[in-house]
DNA sequence: TATATTTGTTTAAACGATTAAGCAAATATA
DNA sequence: TATATTTGCTTAATCGTTTAAACAAATATA
């Protein structure tokens, strides 16, 4: 077996006794080049199986017409939707779309950042890792002169897109919903401080409790990475009190499926003893014993718009991108696991 | 404020009064090249923020250190884990993994490995779709001249590498299981029988069955997508059966969770009237209530596999491939919902 | 001392495509 | 008929890097 060479615009033009040149422009469907020719180009390509080479246009032209996403985990349906919708919008457009994910890691994220500059990405979209507070690398996609679009999480200083939603709204219809079921010490296993969406559920959270004339206990105000462990963790804390919380919102699915083991674990009757809340409508919400009463983030609404953001960009190179926040309005799906007054 | 240009080896040998090539070199360590030559090489590019241009080397090199990897959904706790172990294995020698989804569509597979020969990937990873019987896309990779490597879905045919668990044996280890709670009845909810681990799963299911003088009941073999709505639809028609199962294997456990489901809506006892077993050993497995028993497929394990199978050829060039299986043992994780005599 | 080898570098071609500039032939305009 | 324009191509430079070949200077060997 002869070892396959590749098919170059060269080897069609010396079957054509043409120039590479004009093979190349038939091929972009050039204006000045005859149909007879532009024919010919096509149907010999076809022949020789030719596939462009995406590294030489891609160096010549200074576009790859790739773009890179960074989520911490594609492992859940927020982010995988998320993705499929920007691929799918991004795909229209001719651009392909390289995913990564960061574990959380800030040195993760670091590194595919590098790796994606390096690849020559003419785009980067993040949703940041929770250990992320130094921005210098993401800095970095800035100074590369490339669109940064950040969704989920994102940080006013960075100055660039953000797609999210309202978290600290969020934070008030949970609250709302908890107190009309009754609750009076409602907890909350939060997300660190640091990082603003969850800064915002937990400024939400105790703005509500004041709203509803309720007292903020510093007990029950808890800072975690909201893993199924934590969630656990933080929920034999709780149980642990003198004085015992009868709802938990935990801001994020995970540490609420961690705090509904323990619950039933022990035997404590949901929502009857304690109300429990997620965040982030992840599908096993619905299916856990109770099912768990979550906030649902538009995922394919949130890819759709990022996409869009990006190619508003690509389109019109001239834009001077800035802080600019499009905020979508999330759904409380109320479930089993906070609904005490079935109707 | 200026564009910025990046900075090019150009850049660097200008400032040093070098040319372009020692630049180069002394970048990759050449012997050649003086300690001090480097040093200084090394000191300016750092002042400079030099970032390699990766097209262009890739380019010249007609090396993109670059692997492909395509998956169904990353979105399931299996691939994910396998993929971060591809990862960390081909980040060691310098590859950058780009991942891409075929969300089971046969269309899809082909579009990402178009993508991935397009950007000139050094190697190919895959787990095919469900969809996929037409073996023309992925022979195109093999005659594109790199590696192509199978794991968890392959095809004999392909004559490639496969990096897979032992499917008709988790079967036995299912079986033999139930059989053990005194189970007579036992349905199958199973994938499609041209997907190969699918058959597998299911001969093995048939070959346990008659091992253990069982009558095979056709009503209780099924083939479907495995997704929870198939898991629940076809639990519903196994609950309309005259003689309904005592036990429900499904060959996946999001279908194993559609399943669960419905019995707990209809207050079927788990798994005293009947027990379930799943497949794929999902983190939710282990959560819902009754936690489900399932098959661990070991995805770190074969994350690492997988990688090294890859850099083999990478390193290797004159290797040819052929149908190489590397066939893991599953492990059989017992849980409440198939677990009748508690010891 | 004359010759061979090693060291440290430069030169120049190449990877495969794109694209500005040029040019001859065909066609249009005056 | 002379000139201008359009058509259809070619030439050659270019993107940023790698690498084979060449070569001068320094060092080793005989």
């Amino acid at each position: 077996m002869a070892i396959k060479k590749k098919t170059t615009i060269k080897d069609i033009a010396n079957v054509l006794n043409i120039s590479a040149a004009a093979v190349s422009k038939a091929l972009h469907n050039d204006a000045r080049i005859s149909e007879k020719t532009k024919k010919a180009v096509r149907q010999v390509a076809e022949n020789l199986n030719y596939q462009p080479n995406h590294l030489a246009s891609a160096l010549r032209s200074g576009k790859s017409k790739l773009v890179g996403v960074i989520v911490p985990k594609t492992n859940s349906n927020f982010f995988s939707s998320a993705i499929h919708n920007i691929e799918e919008g991004l795909d229209k457009e001719g651009y392909n779309v390289i995913i990564t994910q960061s574990n959380e890691s800030f040195k993760k994220e670091c590194k595919n950042i590098d790796t994606l500059l390096y690849l020559q990405v003419d785009g980067i979209i993040v949703s940041m890792a929770n250990e992320t507070v130094d921005l210098e690398t993401l800095e970095k996609v800035k100074a590369a002169g490339i669109p940064l679009i950040t969704f989920d999480r994102g940080e006013n200083d960075l100055n660039v897109d953000y797609i999210g939603i309202d978290d600290y709204n969020s934070s008030h219809l949970i609250v709302n919903h908890l107190v009309e079921q009754g609750c009076k010490r409602i907890a909350h296993i939060g997300g660190y401080k640091r990082t603003r969406i969850y800064n915002n559920r937990i400024r939400g959270y105790v703005d509500a409790l004041k709203k509803h004339n309720l007292p903020l206990d510093e007990e029950l105000l808890i800072e975690t990475n909201l893993t199924i462990e934590d969630g656990r963790e933080k929920m034999l804390e709780l149980l642990a009190l003198k004085n015992r919380p009868d709802a938990v919102y935990a801001a994020g699915d995970f540490a609420a499926l961690g705090a509904l083991q323990v619950l039933n674990e022990q035997n404590i009757k949901i929502p009857e003893e304690i109300a429990l809340v997620g965040f982030g409508d992840e599908p096993f919400s619905a299916m856990v014993t109770p099912s768990i009463t979550s906030v649902n983030q538009h995922p394919y609404k949130m890819g759709r718009i990022v996409a869009d953001t990006f190619l508003k960009y690509s389109k019109e190179t001239t834009i001077k991108q800035s802080l600019n926040k499009i905020i979508l309005e999330a759904k409380l799906v109320i479930r089993d696991s906070s609904l005490k007054k079935k109707s």
